[in-house]
DNA sequence: GCAATCACG
DNA sequence: ACGTACGTGATTGCT
């Protein structure tokens, strides 16, 4: 784009704001509106982007096109145009004129004309800005307007959900599309459009279309040489020669509208006021605020819509602060463990703000006493506030309620701030990193920004404590909030706080292993393609494999593992590739990446998320010690760089075949229920059931396949899934998964019932009765469909097995602090748990562990759990 | 900031 | 006609 050229932008006004309502439209469910009732999903969604385009593109010039009227050139040329489309829905028809009004609100300068299509005034106006030397970026969903495609006009196609933008330049036309923009019309014409019920030639597809048209040029040329074609498709174009050149007039834009404003007159100037009038009237508070930071200009003051929070800086909190019910907010980074400065506090109840500098509260006897005190305090991220407080030598009870936590139950989509602010429309909408940066990335401390921040925590907090903490109680998991998420916040703490030993000599040493074979390997891979490249870039690696070495590739040019499994023997280059991802994972995750993260103390202290998965499950991260190597040799060497304290041991426990067993239970499948009373192999036993074999017949590749098929049951099967993960045809697949549902008509059962119960309700339930929401069922595509039901059948199996390990981690610290050990929980792996046990615990340990996590809930299935202890973690798996 | 890849359950 | 196994987090390259 010539950096110097003035740019003008044009919208297709109605493709677009089609696009921005089915974004969020959802048949049968009313589209979001106002308190009075006018729907605005449409104009929320046009405005995001709108906004999204200015920023981005920065125009100097704007318009927008409108189609008027309903009769057309074109009507007169094909009076079937556009024949058979849908009514437009009511809730959009409404949305026009609003429409409107916000483009007016922004000073974008909008035309329509009667019987004139939207088409043909954005070529009028992309013709006009090219005699005027302009660029010009038009946004639209119609790919006819492709044929505007030019050195100086860029097409963005917006495809569906309105983030997917194509950027159609002369160059990509072919790429994208198999033609050039001076075909378009003469595709069209060939291939029809079944949305403006063009027929095109019937029986001439896609393919032949652009085949013929890349031989020929275009429509003329094709019957310039009709006699070099085929009988049959020479008979189609001369059969529907009128119909097609017909088509084709039609496709064409005009290109001579004229206007009663000049190009001139498009220039943007923007009116914040206006805006946020604009946004006000129609009820978009975020919108509101977004404009004044976004487009902030000095001369318009409108301080009316920007939720300000009334605070005072205080050096001694008042005493009406110090009581039950006030949101606690820390003002302190949020890098690693023990590392945290702490700047200040802020308090409120709802009314009275208050913040306090650190130094000035450490000396504020009654404020120091508050928090001890075990009153009823509230946090959004309780535990992050515990232990940054621990490091600093101050003690905090009264850990009433954690927001975070009441959100992700409330709402299970809630699995980040961001993601939490959006839903309850908090006023901070950014994450604490952002303003604090991460361990590894820090940021210039900004004093203000930062008081600022946790001043707007403490009301952010009061809101979720307000809708939340309903909202949990209504869909009654305040049990699983009271009695499980809420106790086990503290086990978490001392997890944390306690850490684990990670020998960073040892790291060390098999860095220097590894980083030794990565130079073998890279060598290697240069000298067998003659040249250098960045072996970690997938798109430079696809180029040397696919265009290079002329290996065969399918739909995507995927570099995977799975894909380059498929291709070893073919070439030596794979083997080498294979290796060397292996080993450069192993170096830079966790060879050299765990090593930035061992503390002063030769711990790791991991973080454990409660409040990130939409199933129950914790995570873990800074580092993520839940997905430390251990499937093969190599990578398991890793765990021996973690050691238990000295004088302990690590003991593991994990639970064995936690999943299938709370599946048997769940679904209530006698036959399964039985195998598992009797100790049975699940896996051979399934192959048994599956393949019809005894014990004796079932073959270690019986016994594989059968495992698969446990696993895709629990992800909720697919035939094309299972068929990948087998290397098998998906009837072949089809067939095993119907074997199954018949031999154990108890899973099909369940199966078919939570779904019908996700379609009907738009979520699911686990044992503890956490929700996990489930909006994909109910959406317009097939795909994101078909992945509900999947999510539906899966998350009451993980979420319950989660829940089950929570319930566990309680009952065993409760154990261990009756049995008063000095025994430690270190980690938790999703179904196992790991602990620094004393040499002379082992042997209690060991009987109390296993014990305590087999009996931690009551099924119609006996769980099984397996000790192991090691002098390491890689002997303790 | 997002996509691709790969580590775990 | 289409495209699919579930749930996470870290690293790297690229725009």
């Amino acid at each position: 784009m010539p950096a110097n050229n003035p740019t003008l932008i044009i919208l297709d006004g109605n493709s677009i704001l089609y696009r921005a309502f089915y974004a969020t439209y959802i048949p049968d469910m009313p589209v979001l509106q106002t308190s009075f009732g006018v729907p605005t999903n449409a104009i929320m969604n046009l405005a995001n982007m709108l906004i999204g385009i200015i920023t981005t593109y920065n125009p100097d010039y704007m318009a927008v096109a409108y189609d008027a009227g309903k009769h057309t050139f074109r009507h007169d040329l094909f009076p079937d145009y556009k024949g058979g489309r849908k009514p437009t829905p009511p809730e959009l028809v409404e949305q026009f004129p609003i429409s409107r009004e916000l483009l007016d609100a922004f000073g974008i300068r909008h035309y329509e004309a009667d019987n004139i299509e939207a088409d043909d005034i954005v070529a009028s106006l992309a013709d006009d800005a090219f005699s005027q030397g302009m660029h010009v970026d038009v946004f639209t969903s119609d790919k006819d307007l492709l044929q505007l495609v030019s050195p100086t006009v860029t097409v963005h196609l917006i495809k569906k959900g309105l983030k997917d933008i194509q950027d159609n330049t002369p160059d990509t036309m072919l790429e994208y599309h198999g033609f050039r923009a001076d075909q378009v019309c003469d595709y069209k014409a060939i291939n029809g459009d079944a949305s403006d019920n063009l027929p095109g030639i019937k029986g001439i597809g896609p393919k032949s279309a652009q085949k013929l048209l890349a031989q020929y040029g275009d429509l003329e040329g094709i019957y310039a040489h009709l006699d070099e074609l085929g009988k049959s498709q020479r008979e189609k174009f001369i059969e529907n020669k009128d119909s097609v050149l017909l088509q084709k007039q039609i496709t064409t834009v005009k290109r001579d509208v004229e206007f009663p404003f000049a190009l001139s007159d498009c220039i943007i100037a923007i009116n914040d006021q206006k805006l946020i009038e604009f946004f006000t009237k129609y009820e978009m508070r975020k919108l509101a605020e977004k404009v004044q930071s976004q487009f902030a200009d000095s001369s318009s003051n409108a301080s009316m819509v920007k939720t300000t929070v009334e605070w005072t800086k205080v050096e001694r909190i008042s005493a009406s602060l110090l009581k039950d019910n006030i949101a606690l907010s820390l003002d302190a980074d949020c890098g690693l463990y023990a590392q945290n400065e702490i700047y200040g506090f802020a308090l409120s109840d709802g009314s009275t703000t208050e913040y306090i500098d650190y130094s000035d509260a450490i000396q504020d006897g009654s404020f120091i006493q508050w928090l001890k005190a075990d009153n009823h305090k509230l946090f959004y991220d309780a535990k992050h506030v515990i232990l940054t407080l621990a490091t600093h030598g101050l003690t905090i009870d009264g850990i009433g309620e954690d927001v975070m936590i009441l959100a992700s139950l409330a709402d299970s989509t809630c699995t980040s701030f961001v993601k939490t602010s959006e839903r309850f429309d908090l006023i901070n909408g950014k994450t604490r990193e952002s303003i604090y940066g991460k361990f590894d990335k820090p940021k210039l401390h900004d004093r203000l920004a930062a008081m600022e921040y946790t001043v707007n925590e403490t009301q952010d907090i009061l809101t979720l404590y307000h809708t939340c903490y309903p909202m949990v109680e209504t869909i009654e998991c305040l049990p699983l909030y009271r009695e499980v998420e809420m106790p086990l916040l503290l086990v978490l703490c001392s997890m944390e706080q306690q850490g684990i030993v990670c020998k960073a000599d040892i790291l060390a040493k098999i860095a220097d292993d590894l980083n030794m074979q990565i130079n073998d390997l890279t060598e290697k891979i240069y000298e067998t393609v003659d040249h250098p490249f960045n072996l970690n870039s997938p798109k430079q690696l696809a180029t040397v494999l696919f265009d290079e070495l002329g290996l065969p590739t399918g739909k995507k040019r995927s570099t995977s593992a799975e894909v380059l499994e498929g291709l070893v023997g073919v070439h030596p280059i794979i083997d080498y590739l294979l290796r060397y991802r292996k080993i450069g994972k192993l170096y830079s995750t966790y060879a050299t990446g765990l090593d930035k993260y061992i503390g002063a103390d030769g711990r790791i202290h991991t973080t454990f998320n409660q409040a990130a998965t939409q199933t129950g499950r914790l995570s873990s991260s800074d580092p993520n010690l839940q997905n430390i190597s251990v499937r093969d040799e190599e990578g398991r060497l890793i765990r021996k760089a973690f050691l238990p304290s000295e004088g302990c041991v690590l003991l593991s426990c994990d639970y064995s075949q936690i999943e299938l067993r709370v599946l048997a239970d769940r679904a209530n499948e006698t036959r399964l229920i039985d195998a598992f009373k009797e100790g049975m192999d699940i896996h051979t036993k399934t192959a048994m059931d599956v393949f019809g074999l005894t014990k004796d017949q079932v073959d270690s590749e019986h016994r594989r396949k059968a495992k698969a098929v446990n696993f895709g049951i629990v992800y909720g099967i697919s035939d094309f899934g299972l068929a990948n993960q087998l290397n098998i045809t998906p009837m072949e697949a089809r067939s095993f998964i119907q074997t199954y549902l018949t031999t154990y008509p108890g899973i099909k059962d369940y199966m078919d019932q939570i779904v019908k119960f996700c379609q009907e309700n738009g979520y699911v339930t686990t044992i503890t009765n956490r929700r996990r929401e489930i909006p994909e069922i109910h959406d317009k595509s097939y795909t994101m469909r078909e992945f509900g039901k999947r999510a539906a059948m899966n998350a009451p199996i993980q979420g319950s097995a989660a829940d089950l390990i929570k319930i566990a981690m309680l009952e065993v610290e409760r154990a261990m602090r009756k049995a008063n050990v000095k025994s430690k929980m270190i980690l938790q792996v999703h179904d196992e748990l790991i602990f620094d046990v004393p040499k002379d615990e082992v042997e209690l340990m060991c009987k109390l562990v296993e014990e305590t996590m087999e009996n931690a809930l009551i099924m119609k299935v006996p769980l099984k759990a397996e000790v192991k202890v090691g002098n390491d973690w890689y002997e303790a798996k």
